[in-house]
DNA sequence: TCCTCCGGTGGGCATTCTGTACAGCGGTGC
DNA sequence: GCACCGCTGTACAGAATGCCCACCGGAGGA
């Protein structure tokens, strides 16, 4: 493959013609359909660069850095850091523990439990617990002694745990993406 | 800076000591040290390549290469799109929900759930619910629709709603990984 | 109404990285 | 003892990146 471009009208140079959207607001609203595609793109064949993108897109090459640039600064893309699947490297069983916390003892307990590496996730929430985390291990026998590492702390009055059996729908933002796109 | 690499040693080409860990059973197991910092320095700096990685880590360049194959191809890293912050396109609360399913009727609600962009993320669990779901939403406001959407089937029988109120812990697994390279 | 700003386009440049190949070394295991 | 595998340097052509420019055209303010 030429390292031509691929102009539409190889004749005219100029024929700028907004893409993706009327650009309108997009600077401090959410994100257009050129992002949306951009973003689809990346998540869909991460190891293209940014050329080429913009050929798969039919966008300028400088355009695409710009959105990339863009939405990087507005956070929207965090990173492209690697998706690591826990059960390859040992860990394979997945739970959620639900916690109850005695009054006070928030920031503690929460110190505690970022200090467990099995912990991948934890949040406050309402209704019957106070925190949620999502933890895993190497095996059921293995979920008993990080289910003890978390809640053998003070501060820490109940716990109930749900092993996940399935996970038929796997963590994804795509469809997510698509909707604000289209909005 | 020079297209030179930066050789310790310029006047012995070669002084092959295998870095990382002794290799013993890495091919099955899981992964080694220099797995573990290819991985670290992956996701800190996402952006930088494979040649700067391996000036980092002080190994040849087709050592990384090799290594980051392996990790592709054995499921390890699954990937490297980019991170979509939902709060950042237009959807700042999170909630996770517990349903509970009549019998016979999963797969239909689990294809029910994977069409709303809403779900994020879909569990099958053990304890009091059958699944769990995690949803987004642009508001408390339209939490409520989400919800109604989202158990607005038949077949779902009771839910439960807790709202994420902080998030103390963002997903994380580079802890766990430092502890899988150190087994 | 005119003017400025901003985002997009197309092009060009030097630098850098990638993909791929090669031979040699040394530890592991048969 | 020998073959295998992983790591090391090295080399090369092709491709991509980062950064520059001039220009166009719509939106919004003066």
């Amino acid at each position: 493959m030429p390292p031509a471009h691929s102009p539409s009208s190889p004749g005219s140079p100029n024929s700028a013609a907004p893409q993706g959207t009327s650009i309108v607001g997009s600077t401090n609203d959410t994100i257009d359909t050129l992002d949306g595609r951009l973003i689809r793109l990346l998540a869909e064949e991460p190891r293209i660069g940014v050329l080429e993108c913009s050929r798969r897109l039919q966008v300028a090459r400088g355009t695409v850095q710009a959105r990339l640039d863009r939405l990087q600064a507005k956070g929207v893309i965090g990173g492209f850091g690697p998706e690591v699947d826990p059960a390859a490297i040992g860990y394979p069983v997945t739970a959620f523990a639900t916690l109850e916390i005695s009054q006070g003892q928030g920031s503690d307990v929460r110190a505690h439990l970022a200090g467990v590496p099995e912990v991948l996730e934890l949040h406050t929430i309402t209704g019957i617990g106070d925190m949620m985390v999502r933890i895993v291990a190497r095996s059921n026998a293995d979920l008993q002694r990080v289910i003890d590492r978390v809640v053998g702390f003070d501060g820490i009055v109940r716990s109930s745990t749900a092993i996940v059996l399935e996970n038929p729908v796997p963590y994804r933002i795509l469809p997510l993406v698509d909707q604000a796109a289209a909005e």
